[in-house]
DNA sequence: GAAAGATTTGACTGATCGGTCAACTCTGGT
DNA sequence: ACCAGAGTTGACCGATCAGTCAAATCTTTC
């Protein structure tokens, strides 16, 4: 019961977030569920919408440790596309075993919640979901380079495509509480790239 | 002020959860934008969630005409798609221009929302999802019959990642405000079907 | 060990939440 | 003219909401 307390709310506040929205999830859920009082979360956070953007960050955080070891260089670009989509799958498995039921994406779906606030929290999720889209920008890139996707693709809009795909899979996996649906992405990207390999 | 006060309770109600989520919408908020006292909500509907279920049943009924509009048989099955995708984002822009925000997918969003309560709200979600789904899927049955789609395409999967790559795309417009990045799925739909045209 | 600041407590506020209720008015049918 | 029932009113309930605050308690530093 130290200086933890800050990253006890934070985990505490994620957890209670999937599965639910942000606006379903009160301050006093969070306090109970982590034994802390009122004044500690104010203490430490100005206002539930500034909670709602830490978490935010947070699943970024965790999405990049991801996207940092399914990038790295030492297969195919592609491949490092479908190591991820993998890699996201087991993310929502493991999610929907504690918690019961399949979340969505815990990036897309807290960030279009807090994106419809406006302001600040608009421009945060405006900037996570572009960093995410940047490692499939920069791999596309590289599969161009190796002539693995043709050369009349745009990495970056191609990079909007697949990300689109993914998001509305993990809707419809949320929506049909299974998380499988998503590894349907790995062949779609493919087609989508209209890829060689 | 006669018979039309349903209508009226929940056409306000669709104009408020767009933008928002139903969390976030207060039978309060409801009913002083209905001009309408909360006895009259209850009158109607027995609860909140079944507001959210008659509004979500409401969007349905919308979407399903514009779908029986765009899937009129007079052109190719895979142009119907086409021309699905131009309705559908001609709807978001009007949404944009009335509410001053991008809406997210006015079924997708709000059956994922539902869906997480469980019981008869997420087989209700189901039920729509698949409803819609079952559109594509016969136009797709079509396509291949024609030859226009390879024989090896099974209609329902295929249905279902056309599904979601318009879902994720919607939720990528809402996050950006921007609802023309939908049409990127008409390229993107043949692309996943491997069509010949 | 004392001063200074960070952290925690717990009671509190005023607003708002979803929902209820008994009484009232309006309406169509006979 | 009367009735029955649909529709409406507006006050009300207990619970919960986000957020506040002064006082108490730890930690750190010197």
């Amino acid at each position: 019961m130290a200086r933890d307390t800050r990253e006890r709310i934070l985990a505490v506040a994620r957890d209670l977030v999937h599965g639910a929205s942000l606006a379903e999830v009160s301050t006093e859920d969070v306090c109970r569920a982590a034994g802390v009082h009122k004044g500690s979360l104010y203490h430490f956070f100005p206002s539930k919408e500034a909670l709602g953007g830490a978490v935010l960050e947070h699943n970024w955080d965790m999405m990049r440790a991801v996207l940092e070891e399914s990038f790295a260089d030492d297969v195919a670009p592609l491949d490092r596309i479908d190591r991820f989509v993998e890699s996201f799958v087991r993310m929502l498995t493991l999610m929907r075993e504690r918690f019961g039921v399949t979340p969505g994406c815990p990036l897309g779906t807290l960030a279009s919640e807090v994106a419809a606030h406006g302001g600040e929290a608009r421009a945060q999720a405006g900037r996570v979901l572009s960093g995410w889209m940047g490692y499939f920008s920069t791999a596309i890139s590289e599969a161009k380079g190796r002539g693995d996707v043709p050369a009349d693709v745009d990495p970056g809009e191609a990079a909007t495509r697949v990300l689109a795909l993914m998001q509305g899979l993990a809707l419809l996996a949320k929506a049909h509480d299974d998380p499988g649906l998503v590894l349907l992405a790995r062949s779609d990207i493919r087609l989508l790239l209209r890829a060689s390999r």
